[in-house]
DNA sequence: TATGGTTGTCTATATCAATAGACATTTAAA
DNA sequence: TTTAAATGTCTATTGATATAGACAACCATA
């Protein structure tokens, strides 16, 4: 973990750069023999820091619940996590992760009929102002926030789609209904950025954290756009894998 | 721009918040009418904050080269970017940007003869302890720097890669010139974190800053691992762009 | 049960971050 | 030339961040 050092004076406090570095040890399982974080005295002094600004940091991983402190014994690692999240031409949520979960889940949150603006039109290649279905998403693993997703649907061809994905909680099971029995990703654009408002409730961030969102298109077999989503996940959660 | 709060108390300060929020306004294309951010005290009042933090904010900009402010006329833009980076299998640096940008260049930091180590032998698919090239390399278009990576090559076929690379400027020349025509990538795993110091001086990001690492293996045409790169990229300069 | 190592709590102090207000300076336009 | 609008500079105050030190409370184990 050692190495690089932190920066100060930099609008992003101390405390905040440190826990930012824990985790990341954490997930990169650099202490996975004994199961726990090393002592704030160590700590401290391997920052370089006041042994009360490494309890800062510490404060805030126990309050995400990754680490829990004892008292007398030490402070054990609870949780570490980032999946794995392929993107290939059969990129769905459930089927990429599904063998590194007990379980996964996909809520509904809001769906809404809107009239396609011109961005959205252009990449599902429909007229500006075709109605389409807007589907606010939640995707989960084994009950942890991973990602939140914005999806437009054709509406002429999918109207009732909510429904179908709120009973299938699936929306491959969803397209199959509604004729469309498979379907390829055409596209994914990747960027990151600081977690926002949405960001911190929907997936369960704390402020400062990072989000990677990806900009997906989706066609059927005769390469006809059925879906475009805007999909946010949590960055120290997942990893990509690009598989060509 | 409006829309989602700013956060108080996170660790994170708030002119470093609202920089950035402005970096990625500007970025987006939101100001290209005027060419110029809003007022300092229309901001002040959009965020909720004094408009002296706006002020500590646009100087962190200013003192990215991202904006200018002039006395009496208000603040000027001075430069956008998000280059878009295509990942497939035919991802080289300077190839898919190109005409994005006037210039792209690489440029050889270091180079060092070592053995492959676990991880390194798996991606490669040789033994551990295998003689390997390693190469320090920065890209950089239009004369500012996009990312940093670290590739390994077999030291066996590729001996003297540095120094063609270094005369090139590019691995593809230098792939050519050593018997490799063409190769293909085979992999591509994406994660983001928070920059380190390296990122930040090869990168000349501001601390708190982004960075988007891609690991990637390249294969010559007979499916034999030829590189196995780390990079980092400034996540706030580029978008990656998956096409399948 | 005694001891060393660990986390928990308290006080005090210095610096950074943010707010508040006033006024100067510069630019562009009326 | 006047005026409005914008950035630049200054002082003062409050709260968050970070350091420093001391000691209490707890745990495992010798």
């Amino acid at each position: 973990m050692a190495g690089q050092k932190i920066q100060r004076q930099t609008g992003v406090a101390l405390w905040r750069q440190i826990a930012d570095r824990i985790r990341t040890s954490i997930n990169h399982g650099d202490f996975d023999e004994t199961g726990m974080v090393p002592p704030e005295t160590t700590l401290a002094l391997q920052f370089g820091v006041n042994r009360h600004t490494i309890r800062s940091a510490l404060a805030a991983l126990a309050q995400e619940g990754i680490v829990r402190a004892v008292q007398g014994r030490g402070t054990l690692i609870e949780r570490k996590e980032r999946l794995s999240f392929p993107i290939s031409k059969r990129t769905r949520f459930s089927q990429g992760i599904g063998d590194q979960v007990r379980e996964t889940r996909s809520v509904l949150l809001a769906s809404v009929e809107e009239a396609a603006n011109a961005e959205l039109a252009r990449q599902l290649k429909l007229e500006t102002g075709t109605p389409l279905i807007r589907l606010e998403t939640l995707g989960q693993a084994d009950h942890r926030p991973v990602s939140r997703a914005t999806s437009w649907f054709p509406a002429d061809r999918f109207g009732n789609i909510a429904e179908i994905y709120q009973a299938t909680g699936s929306i491959t099971k969803a397209f199959k209904e509604l004729g469309v029995p498979d379907y390829v990703r055409v596209v994914t654009e990747i960027t990151a950025t600081h977690a926002d408002d949405g960001d911190l409730t929907d997936l369960q961030l704390s402020p400062g954290a990072i989000v990677l969102i990806t900009q997906a298109l989706n066609s059927d077999l005769d390469n006809v756009p059925v879906q475009y989503s805007i999909s946010r996940f949590a960055a120290d959660r997942v990893r990509f894998t690009v598989e060509n």
